[in-house]
Formats: C-alpha cells, sequence, structure tokens
DNA sequence: TCTGGGGTCCTAGGACCC
DNA sequence: TCTGGGGTCCTAGGACCC
C-alpha cells in the first residue's frame, strides 16, 4: 500500500496558518521574487498550469493573483512523523521514503485483518486525517511500483486497488513517462527512438527493443512494462550522505563572501554528523557558475572526523582553486555546496589523540549541548559573523 | 520560464594490485 | 619489450526522486 499526502506543503501551510485557510491559489517555496522553484500548488493554482519543480518567476506569470509562502520545514517534519505513526500502526512493516509518502508491507497479513485491503486503507486515510488534518491518496498493489502509479492515479482524496494479475493490464493505460524512474531526459530519448506508451512496449519483441535501446534498458523496460516491481520494503540503515548547499540572491564573485558560507554550511553539516552518531571520511564541495555550470571536488579526509576544523580546511582547499576555474570562466558563483560522505558510525576516541584535539573535541561538546537549549544560531564561530558587522 | 535543497543510484575512466 | 585479465578504489558527472 502507497500512502501519499495531497498537496502536501501547501496543506501544512494551511493548517499552520489560518489565514491561508481559504487562499484558493496558494503556491509554496518562495517568495514571489526568490530564485527558487514551487515546491507544491494548491489544486487551485494547478489550474493555472503551475506545478512543482517550476521557476517561482514563471509561476507568478502564469497565476500572478496567487499567494507566495515560503514554509517551514519543522512543520512538514512533525505532520511526516504524525503520518509515520499511523501508517506503523497497521502494518508489520511501513517506512516513509519522502516527507509526504510512505509504503505499508501488508503480505501475509490476510487473516490477521477482518477486512479487505480497500477498507482497511479507508482507515489509514481517517487516521491520517484525525492526525494531522490533511488528506492523502492511497494506491494498493502487489509491489511497490503497482502500489505507487495507483495511488497517482488516485489522486485527489481517493484509493486505487489493482489486484494481483491485474499489473499488465493497468500498466497497459500508462506512458512511458509516469513509470517510476523514467524522468525527462529518458523520456526524451526514449520518444527520439518512437516509444511513448508502455502498450507499445509490451507489442514489441525484445530483439527489436534491444537493437532501439540497448539490452540493459531493454529488460528493464520490459518489466517494468510488465508491472513488475520490488515486493519487500528495507529502512535504510546508515545515510550515505549529508549536505548542506545555498544558492544565493545574486551570483557572488568574492572569495571572503564564499568562504564566510562555506564555515556557515560546514557548520551545519558537522552539527547534524554528531546529532546523527556519524564521522566522515570525505567530503564534496559543489560550485555552480552563473551559467548554471556545476562542479563538484571531492577530498578524502586523513582520518574520520565530524568535528568542524577538521571538514572545514579541507573544504577550503578545494574551494581555492575551483573558485579559480570560475573566474577564469568569467563566472560568479550562483551555488555553494558542501557534504560529508564515506559516512560510518562514531567511534570512541582515540586514547592517544593529540592534547589539542581533545580539547576542540571537548569544545565541540560543550557548542552542541548549548544548541541542543538555545538552537543552532545561539552560537558561532567568531568569522562568521565578518568584520564591521 | 530560467532553473531549490535534500538525497540515492549508476556509469565511466584511471590508478593500482595481483 | 610489449603485453593478459580480473578486481577494487577513487573521482566526476548525470539522472532521478520528493
Amino acid at each position: 500500500m502507497h500512502v501519499d499526502l495531497d498537496a502536501f506543503f501547501v496543506e501544512v501551510c494551511r493548517q499552520r496558518q489560518p489565514e491561508l485557510r481559504d487562499v484558493d491559489l496558494l503556491i509554496v517555496g518562495g517568495r514571489r521574487e526568490s530564485r527558487g522553484v514551487v515546491q507544491s500548488a494548491s489544486y487551485g493554482a494547478r489550474k493555472f498550469g503551475v506545478r512543482s519543480g517550476m521557476p517561482i518567476g514563471h509561476a507568478a506569470r502564469l497565476c500572478p493573483q496567487a499567494t507566495f509562502v515560503k514554509g517551514d520545514f519543522v512543520h512538514y517534519r512533525d505532520a511526516s512523523h504524525a503520518v509515520r505513526a499511523v501508517i506503523e500502526r497497521h502494518a508489520p512493516a511501513a517506512v516513509m521514503t519522502g516527507l509526504d509518502e510512505g509504503y505499508l508491507d501488508l503480505s501475509g497479513t490476510d487473516l490477521l485483518y477482518p477486512v479487505s485491503l480497500l477498507e482497511l486503507a479507508e482507515q489509514v486515510r481517517n487516521e491520517i486525517r484525525a492526525a494531522t488534518g490533511l488528506d492523502c491518496s492511497i494506491g494498493i498493489g502487489p509491489n511497490r511500483m503497482i502500489a505507487k502509479i495507483a495511488s497517482d492515479y488516485a489522486k485527489p482524496r481517493a484509493i486505487c486497488e489493482v489486484r494481483p494479475g491485474w499489473e499488465r493490464g493497468f500498466a497497459a493505460g500508462l506512458t512511458l513517462a509516469a513509470l517510476p524512474g523514467i524522468g525527462p531526459k529518458t523520456a526524451k530519448r526514449l520518444t527520439e527512438r518512437g516509444l511513448t506508451d508502455v502498450a507499445q512496449v509490451q507489442a514489441t519483441p525484445l530483439g527489436d527493443l534491444e537493437r532501439l535501446v540497448g539490452r540493459d534498458e531493454a529488460a528493464w523496460l520490459v518489466r517494468r512494462a510488465e508491472g513488475r516491481g520490488g515486493t519487500v520494503l528495507r529502512s535504510p540503515d546508515l545515510p550515505k550522505s549529508v549536505s548542506r548547499e545555498t544558492t544565493f540572491n545574486r551570483d557572488v564573485s568574492a572569495v571572503a563572501e564564499l568562504d564566510r558560507v562555506l564555515l556557515l554550511l560546514t557548520a551545519r553539516v558537522a552539527g547534524q554528523l554528531r546529532d546523527e552518531g556519524l564521522v566522515a571520511g570525505a567530503i564534496v564541495l559543489k560550485l555552480r557558475h552563473g551559467d548554471f555550470v556545476t562542479v563538484t571536488r571531492r577530498r578524502a579526509l586523513s582520518a574520520p572526523t565530524a568535528l568542524d576544523g577538521e571538514l572545514l580546511a579541507p573544504a577550503r582547499e578545494l574551494l581555492a582553486p575551483a573558485f579559480a576555474a570560475a573566474r577564469a570562466r568569467r563566472q560568479g558563483i550562483r551555488l555553494l555546496g558542501i557534504a560529508a560522505v564515506r559516512l560510518a558510525p562514531t567511534e570512541a576516541p582515540d586514547l592517544f589523540e593529540a592534547p589539542g584535539r581533545t580539547r576542540r573535541r571537548e569544545l565541540t561538546d560543550a557548542v552542541d549541548r548549548v544548541r541542543a537549549r538555545f538552537g543552532f544560531a545561539a552560537v558561532h564561530s567568531g568569522s562568521v559573523r565578518g568584520k564591521n558587522r
């Protein structure tokens, strides 16, 4: 069973800001003039062609009367946790796969529940509504892909069940672009080869498909077109990366400014690593030039760490040449980001570590305790503030 | 229209090793 | 002297998802 909240960001904002309740044209993502994209649009705004992922500026032109709000991650997270609690009550295995969606694995539970899957879905929907005030759509299917497509099909505020044996026929009505895993690029490439619909793939002999798209992709396409997909839910164990990035209001061409932001982003990443009991084995610096060319530079760390300074020093070493390269192209910097990768659980401190490092670790612990009580912004490295400020 | 922020997974080339 | 085949690890970029 796949549960998908309807216009999640928009509806959470309405819950938190009563003055938005009756605003029909509501767009979440940022202020009208911001350099961002639409996170979520109300169903009213969608009638004007506004879609998530669309630049805010474009949305403002399509729907000038709309109200634009930024939204608050903390509220999304709280609502998401409430939804998780509901789905966990109804299945032996349940995972959220985003803030606004999750799966329930109900295999082998037919004797456990005295009701049909459809009735169970009704219950889940009612309980989510009671717990959060939010509406959702639910898809039921023999595998994850079918359940997900079915919830899409059900939107908004409905339930769609695809029973075992119906997968192929259900998939036959879809475009290839509707299959999870086929994004804009792949859809375009397939269209150029004359493939647009699932039914076409179903009707094409494997050999012909292999000549069109290659052996591996042909096998993948056939599997999906037949309506087959994964049936196991596994919750991820360790995260693979922790990152922060920011797009500037205007392109930046002063290293000092980049350096200050890098320090802030690195502090955020390092803080989250410590919060989650993780250390990083490598870092990745990301720069987006004014012309949208994006480069990443990676560096392995001499020892795994979650200390601000030990992440910042190598990040700075990557920034200098990467910034010089942008300057050589006569481009300012549009976006700066830093990611911690090759993550591992924190281990007990080394008995023989240098005294200076012990002090830095203890200082970091103290900073973390202050932040736990008063928030992240309560304490900063002096250089974040810059001179004369 | 002018392009977010947080992630995951895949590919491909090069270094290195046996 | 010019040359295998298999494997792993590293880095960079790209596609995709919400």
